[in-house]
DNA sequence: CCCCTTCCGTACGCTACCGTATGGTTGTCC
DNA sequence: GGACAACCATACGGTAGCGTACGGAAGGGG
């Protein structure tokens, strides 16, 4: 009953997804060979066949991070930049518009998936981290920009838009974490929050 | 001539101020006993005497940058929560309005002088990081309340400006650093996404 | 069944930092 | 101008991680 004692054999993959959850936990300092083969219950033998060195670890770590917000489409952020092509193209408008709002209340909620992100966040200097954090970055910018556009916002406004409600995504997070108490945790304060903000952010120039 | 090659004898005040600079460069890390003392062209004897251990040296730099942002009241973000007592209450309102459009324009514009801010906010995890952290914030997030409420906001939306407000501030940073040309650099363009986040933040509720 | 690839454990040397011990230097005050 | 405190260098041992070397186990294909 349970082999769970002695599960030997990893595999790559094993590795990093356990980097993935090290990385939530301590930081990209947590990700290294050794501690992880710790935790692996493994020794660097293992790691240092998988992996060159411990760039190599954390490249590898950083890249499955960005294939599981390309690949699989999670709430998080992404949700769905690409729409079925020629389909209702009548009621968009509030589409887009409910779509925001369910962006902004998963984004604004939660505080605990977002462990990985904001460790990555952290480390946004390392060269390993830095060129895909841009390119995930980028391509949120660039969904949230589409979306002020079907609101309604003339191309050069709606980048604006898309720039800063995504700014309010990452100052958000950052709070979060360094004052959790002045963000609303749950219940009506934090759909009134919600809603001003959202409203805030679709307000039509004066 | 030019003592500066035998300038022996530091202080506690020379060991974190080297601390701030190296935090900006290396972040938290390189905010240790042994890399600074080379810094310093001294050995780890000195910053042991100077210093119990990292953590006190640690504690000593975190303190004296909020020193640095509570004394010397900073054109960054402080500004002045405390203006001359009873002057001036007749057109306070521009008054709070020209202040916050100063207050973003230091603040949306550079980048440079915040790499000490970024670096602890980098380490907003660290135990000897956050109090201080989070008691900066929240001075930082009561100054904007105020100048929100002098704008004419209720209490209640004035808090809700003010979180977002100084959200925007700390994603744009965060932005700034992971994607520096999804931000506008200066010039004109820079003038127009200033007023356009300020238009938005200050724009009345529907 | 054997062999060869895949995977892993162990042992080693190296670097960077921590923290301690201790003696020596430098400054200052009487 | 000596004494005492402040300051610093040197040397030491300890820990954690890196990366290499090498031998051995696991397991599937011939």
């Amino acid at each position: 009953m349970a082999e769970g004692t002695r599960r030997r054999r990893l595999s790559r993959h094993d590795w990093t997804g356990e980097a993935l959850r090290a990385l939530g936990e301590g930081g990209l300092p947590a990700v290294a060979i050794e501690p992880l083969a710790a935790r692996l219950g493994a020794t660097k033998g293992s790691g240092y066949w998988h992996f060159r060195n411990r760039d190599d670890l954390i490249a590898a770590t950083v890249e499955r991070w960005e294939q599981a917000h390309t690949d699989a489409v999670i709430a998080t952020v992404d949700l769905a930049p690409s729409h079925s092509t020629a389909t209702a193209t009548a009621h968009r408008a509030t589409g887009a518009l409910d779509r925001l709002r369910e962006l902004l209340r998963v984004v604004l909620g939660r505080t605990g998936p977002f462990a990985v992100e904001l460790a990555l966040l952290a480390a946004a200097d390392h060269p390993l981290v830095a060129p895909t954090l841009a390119r995930v970055t980028r391509r949120r910018i660039d969904y949230l920009a589409a979306l002020f556009a079907e609101l309604g916002f003339d191309p050069v406004a709606a980048a604006r838009r898309a720039r800063l409600a995504y700014t309010t995504y990452l100052g958000h997070a950052q709070l979060a974490r360094t004052v959790p108490d002045a963000v609303p945790a749950g219940g009506q304060e934090r759909r009134d929050y919600l809603d001003a903000v959202l409203a805030t952010l679709t307000a039509a120039p004066r």
